[in-house]
This record gives C-alpha cells, sequence and structure tokens, in this order.
DNA sequence: CTGAAAGCGCTAACAG
DNA sequence: CTGTTAGCGCTTTCAG
C-alpha cells in the first residue's frame, strides 16, 4: 500500500525548521547554514521524501514536459525522431508525451486542448498540415511550437529538409546514369512534402529535356497494398519505364518486390530510388538506394529548438523570433540503381 | 503572448457567483440552480476558460497520466506495442509518457524517480529485467505496474506470449518438413524471452530425437552488423545447418542477408525462421515465415489492465491482485521455409 | 441550491 | 541565515 507522501512539512517539523528552510535546501540554495543543511537532507533522505513535481508546477508554472506530435509511430520513419527528441529531452531534464495523430485533425485538436491545459510547456509537431489552424492558435496563445519535417512558412519555428531539391539531387542521379523513362511514385498530395518532392523530379527532367509525363506518376492508392498491383501495371507493357523513383522507402520497397515478383531484374531492367533511408533499406533485395534524411538529427535539433524557446520565453516572456533549420540530406546509392 | 489565462475565480466573477458554484457547473454536478448554470457555461466558454488540469491533479491525486517504458522505440516490435497502448489510453482519457531506457538500469531508475512525484497514476513496462528491483518497489509503494512482454512471476500484472512453446512450434514446423540440422540465432541471455525461446527449440529437438548441438546455436555479437559475418562462417562448411531459426525477425532478416550474398538458396538449401512478425518481415526477399507475436493487442491489453487498475485503486485504496495474460501466437508461413 | 473557507505541496517575497 | 505568509487553481466539506 503507498504509504502517506512525505512532504516538506514533515521533513521540516522532523527537523524542527521551518518549510522553506527544507525547500531551499532541497533546491539547493546557498544561503542555508551548513549544518541545519546537512541536517535537512539527513532527514529527507531517511524519511524517504520525494518532492511533488505537480505542486512545484503549479506554483511555477514550468512542467518540464513536452508534448510530441506525430502521425504514427508505426510509420517507419518516425521511431529515429521521437527517439532524438527524447533523447534530448531527457539530458534537460524535460519529458515527453507522445501523441499519434494519423493525420486526424479532430485527434490533433482534442490532444491540443488537453494539453494546453498547463501541463506541457510547448509543442513539437511533426503532422502540421496546411490548415492546421489549431497550430497556429497555440502559438499565438504563447505556447512554443517547433515544426519537424513540415514546412509551412518562416513564422513558426522549423526544422526540415529540402525536398525538393533532394528529389531533384535523385532524379538527376538517376538520368546521369542513364535512366531516360523515370516513373514517380507519389505520396498525399495535401502534404507539401510530398508535393514537394514531386516538384523537385519534375525539375530534375525539365533541366535534362525529359518531357514530364504524367502517366508515369502512380498516385498511391488508400489501401497501400494495391500499389503493388499499379506498380506491376505500369512496368508490364513494352515501353515499361527504365527507373521508378518513389516518395519514400515504404513504397519503394513495395515496388522492388512487385518487380521481383513478376520477374524483372534490378536494376538492369529498372531502377529504384527510394527515399527517407529507414533502417530497412539497407536490408532489401537488393539494398535500396535512396535519399538519406536525418531523421534522428531532425528530432534533436527540434527538441533543443524547443527548449530553447521554453527557457527563452521563461526569461523574456515570450518567444524568440521562429528560425527554420533546413537541414541537408545525402543520395545514399545501393544496389538497386 | 500568452494572455493571462483565465481561470475559476475569473469566471466566478464575472458571473456573480462563487467559484464553488462554477466548479459545479463545469464538473458536471446537477446540484445546480438550471439558470445559473446556463449562465455560467456561457460566460465561461465565452471567456475562454481552460481549466488547469495540474491543480485538478494536486487536488485529487488523479493525473490520469501513464508511463510506458520500453527498451526502444527504434527496435521494430515496439512500435505497434505502443500504438496500442497510445490509442488505447486515449480511448480512456489518459495521456502517455514515452520512457526509452535501452535495457540501462540507471535510465530506468532515473525515470520512475522523476515520475513517481505524482506525476504519473501507473506503469506499464516493457523493459523489466530479472534484476530490477526498482520495479518491484513501484508496486511496493503502491503504483498500479504492469509487465508487457516479459514475465517475472505471478505476483505483478503482466501481458505476455508463451514464448517456450511458439519457439518449440515453429521449430517442429521446422522439423516436420524434413530440416534435420537446425541452427538457432540466440539473443541477450539474460532475457528471459530468449531463454525461453532457446528452451522451446531445445525442447522440439529432443521430442523428435535430435541431439542438441551447441554449435549451432549463434550468439548474437555485440554489434548487430557482425551477426551477417558469423552467419556465414556458420553455413560455409559443408556439412551446413539446413535450416536457421532466429531469435527474432532482426536477426533472420540479416541471416537470409548473409545467406543470400553467399549464394545459398532459400529455403532449398537453408530454411529460414524468424520470431515475432514485425511488418517488414512480409517485405523481405523471400518473405520470412516467422512466429507472430499480437503486439498491437499486448499494448491494447495492457494499457486497459493498468487503467483497470488504476481505477480499483482510486476505489479500494489498493490494487487487484496480479493476473498475468498469456496471449496465443501463430506460425506464419511464407516463402523462407 | 449556493457561498465561505480550508487545503493539495510547493515557492518566493518579506520580515526579522 | 531563517521563519511567516500568501498564494498557484481547483475541489470539497460545512454551513447557511
Amino acid at each position: 500500500m503507498s504509504e502517506k507522501q512525505i512532504n516538506l512539512k514533515d521533513v521540516a517539523e522532523s527537523a524542527g525548521v521551518s518549510v522553506s528552510t527544507v525547500s531551499r535546501v532541497l533546491d539547493g540554495k546557498d544561503c542555508v547554514q551548513e549544518k541545519t543543511r546537512q541536517r535537512v537532507l539527513d532527514i529527507a533522505r531517511r524519511m524517504g521524501y520525494t518532492p511533488n513535481a505537480l505542486a512545484k508546477t503549479l506554483k511555477t508554472g514550468q512542467s518540464n514536459t513536452i508534448a510530441l506530435m506525430i502521425p504514427s509511430i508505426q510509420n517507419m520513419i518516425y521511431p529515429d525522431i521521437v527517439r532524438g527528441v527524447e533523447d534530448t529531452a531527457r539530458k534537460y531534464g524535460f519529458i515527453v508525451i507522445l501523441c499519434n495523430t494519423d493525420e486526424d485533425q479532430n485527434v490533433e485538436r482534442s490532444y491540443i486542448a488537453k494539453l494546453r491545459t498547463h501541463w506541457v510547456d510547448g509543442f513539437i509537431v511533426a503532422s502540421m498540415m496546411a490548415d492546421s489552424s489549431h497550430i497556429r492558435e497555440l502559438q499565438k496563445d504563447g505556447f512554443p511550437v517547433v515544426l519537424a519535417c513540415r514546412f509551412y512558412g518562416n513564422d513558426i519555428d522549423a526544422v526540415v529538409i529540402d525536398n525538393m531539391r533532394a528529389a531533384c539531387d535523385a532524379t538527376e542521379y538517376l538520368i546521369r546514369t542513364g535512366r531516360k523513362k523515370i516513373a514517380f511514385i507519389m505520396g498525399r498530395r495535401d502534404l507539401s512534402l510530398y508535393t514537394d518532392r514531386l516538384e523537385g523530379y519534375k525539375q530534375a527532367l525539365l533541366s535534362h529535356d525529359i518531357p514530364y509525363d504524367d502517366h508515369l506518376v502512380i498516385q498511391e492508392p488508400q489501401d497501400i497494398n494495391s500499389l503493388y498491383y499499379l506498380v506491376q501495371e505500369l512496368t508490364g507493357s513494352s515501353d515499361r519505364p527504365d527507373a521508378i523513383f518513389a516518395s519514400n522507402d515504404l513504397r519503394a520497397i513495395i515496388a522492388l518486390r512487385a518487380l521481383h515478383d513478376a520477374g524483372v531484374t534490378i536494376p538492369d531492367d529498372i531502377a529504384v530510388m527510394g527515399f527517407d533511408n529507414v533502417e530497412l533499406s539497407s536490408l532489401t533485395e537488393p539494398p535500396l538506394s535512396t535519399v538519406s534524411q536525418p531523421l534522428y538529427k531532425i528530432g534533436v535539433l527540434s527538441a533543443r529548438r524547443l527548449i530553447h524557446q521554453i527557457s527563452y520565453k521563461k526569461e523574456h516572456g515570450h518567444v524568440e523570433s521562429p528560425l527554420v533549420d533546413i537541414l541537408g540530406t545525402d543520395l545514399v546509392i545501393r544496389k538497386s540503381t
């Protein structure tokens, strides 16, 4: 049974001092006589005193807790980001609340409604969408907010990569290695990270005088499993493409399977390029060439920035003006191209 | 800028009633005159009142927050479990704090020290080890605790699978399909889930009169990457095994790669069996046969049990006596066996 | 039905 | 150096 929790008052009585003295000692304030200091520390330990962080938060207004909102931890890119956030948060004494939103605005709103209730000091959101007005409200209400992996203007802190450029580089690599007819597997059209990647692909084509062909872009179906068949369909004809650039690794891996099962040789017949460089991409057959996104680092930097904003706000009463941090990507060439 | 937060008192003044009345209205208590009730509700909404959950927690002693301790979200089995926990927690109005411990007792201890500080109502721990005395202390101090995926006796709530039996079934399948020399890739020896799997493997061998051979069990090296070479070494000789049973899917996938690169045909030359059935295992080449663990369900049931214990404790002053829930597993046969 | 008042555990002036 | 006191925002007796 949970014995009665010891509190400051109990310790104070036992030690024959006032609560404020105990509070000072435990807070490491120096303005306490060494002798009393030792005694208090000793008694506190002996009594098994544990501070009540809640009461402290109520008083000081800082909970040392941040919320991390992501679409879904089951999406392979998030574990690394989450780890980066948590490791960093822990380092600075913060705790993280994980929120999976499935890109559902309602879930997101209800989480925010719940968390803004003085629970958390700030938010890292990797699930921002163009119409996420609640995120902007959050910001307007003075909460530190940093966006991860998504970009919606310079008026809000963000840690991102240059999706357009990265996709352009990857496409150019394909062109440079002799591919002439490159298909693209597209993701959700309402996410700028995907429209940017598509844009990069188009740009690379353009600058190499390759006409853009709509029939070469496969729109990922609602049911991801049917992507398999769409790939086989596109590559079944005689004038099939000689390369496929997928807007993320999972789609690339499915393409790999679809092609393999249809008997096409990779990369001889068709080259396949992914995007993200999730852990698995090195384990496929053949190992996948892909664009490497510094996922863990995105997590680390988002957390650092958020924590910076939290302490800045504590000191100045408001957050520092927003910064958007654009991280570099690398092309990692393995055996699929 | 964060405008001054509206609190009960502000609303009370505006409405010309006392704070207790406002509190009653907002709590949905019925003993309030309908007329005042409406007015208060109206004013609260208009003023943009948001309750302060912290203060409420401080008063009531319940935070509606649970902690989830796992080894690492980067280990592929945890995303599903985490999702199961979070979905369930959300359904019941709880929030989850994620803690990655890397199986490091110090990290775990420091997290617990921090969280027991009246922050959380209970713990789900998937990182329990034999010597995790701090977990037992937690329990002794009255905190609801449920173990996920790990079992250390009936005196603590747990949601697990029968690792020994599942491994035995898988091994027997291999034997039944004609394999006579089966290797085993072992994980950490200090985790009972792995020693149990090894035990199941041994038992299957025994009951089919196949002598157990130490040389056939590969101990996973500290550096997971060198597992690749150990597999090639073991399978390079002329009297190589005709099957490999890996104690988890990641190890199986590495074995798959090692064998493929060494030119051995799967499953004709060597069959490969995994354990866990993570999402990826269906995407490998060839698709991996494996033991399916109901990961999401483990998360759901752990959370449900924990929340049950939390409310039970609230009502009775102590938790209900522990229950260990052993979930079934399935053998999923794909192309690698 | 409603208000006054006590206090959850802690911090931070303000006085000594 | 140390004690007293006044809250942080909310719930909950106890009296009207």
